[in-house]
DNA sequence: TCAAAATAGTGGACATAGTCAACTAAAGTC
DNA sequence: GACTTTAGTTGACTATGTCCACTATTTTGA
């Protein structure tokens, strides 16, 4: 029972919104985000302003990857940070306007794109799917 | 109805399964062939022995990746080239004995972290994501 | 209450992966 | 048989990922 296949659909799922986004970015990617830049901010739009490390663990990603994303991000003018008035060491990152203007355009392409995708499957299966996920990813697992 | 989330989930997934290969990939990837020549290694397993372009579209990676990572597995002695018979553009791919047996261990650790992962929701629901993604992704879409 | 351990974040160095354009060679198409 | 398409390769460049060492703040606990 190798659940192998699993894995790999994962993977070109992820794959295919990839080259999905990458296809038309010139349209929407105006400020040169990239993909780890905009995955970034429409994280940060789902969670408002927390610490860097919280905002890493949900992304996933390296640590240090995340202070580089930010800090291009930020010089972008898309993000700012601020220091927890609660914990000096950690830094507070939040959406600026102009950031919050980017994630709407965002929203709409990857909305486009996932679209396209599942155009073979209902909609109402959409939301089991992403249901399920939810379900699957729901603990916050400590990743290092 | 921004389906954001579902591409921002579909990451987190692909993120965690990498993290969890990665941590444990000193105890089976000793031939070292990383996330992208597993891919390729399982993918293969599916196929049996497609041609380059073929085994290409299905792992949706450019064309130019892919002959990059065939090589390093060829050197290492896991997939063998042979020219195709009926078309001599294409050369097939195929897994030697020693790559299918790189392929059982992957499939091992895979399928122990998608347990893992999936560990909050059921078995049967673990089918249902599966055949979701199944349906979803099935329409051979040719990438570029 | 203070030394040790844990946590948040930064920086550097290096490895891997993705992108894009130019190129060859073999098929397919009038 | 010229013309186009397709399969695959190569080079150069960028973006990401990984690992390790380091600083600065908590937090812990004897």
């Amino acid at each position: 029972m190798p659940d192998t296949e699993l894995a790999l659909l994962i993977d070109r799922f992820m794959r295919r919104i990839h080259f999905g986004l990458q296809s038309k970015a010139h349209s929407f990617d105006t400020v040169k985000v990239g993909p780890g830049g905009g995955i970034v901010l429409l994280t940060l739009a789902e969670m408002g302003s927390p610490g860097l490390h919280e905002l890493t663990s949900r992304v996933a990603r390296d640590k240090s990857q995340m202070t580089r994303t930010i800090r291009s991000l930020e010089t972008k003018g898309l993000v700012v940070r601020e220091a927890s008035p609660h914990d000096g060491r950690v830094s507070l990152v939040r959406l600026t306007p102009a950031g919050e203007q980017v994630v709407m355009e965002l929203q709409d392409a990857v909305a486009e794109t996932i679209g396209d995708i599942l155009a073979p499957i209902s909609k109402s299966d959409t939301n089991l799917l992403k249901g399920l996920l939810e379900r699957a990813l729901s603990d916050e697992t400590p990743l290092r």
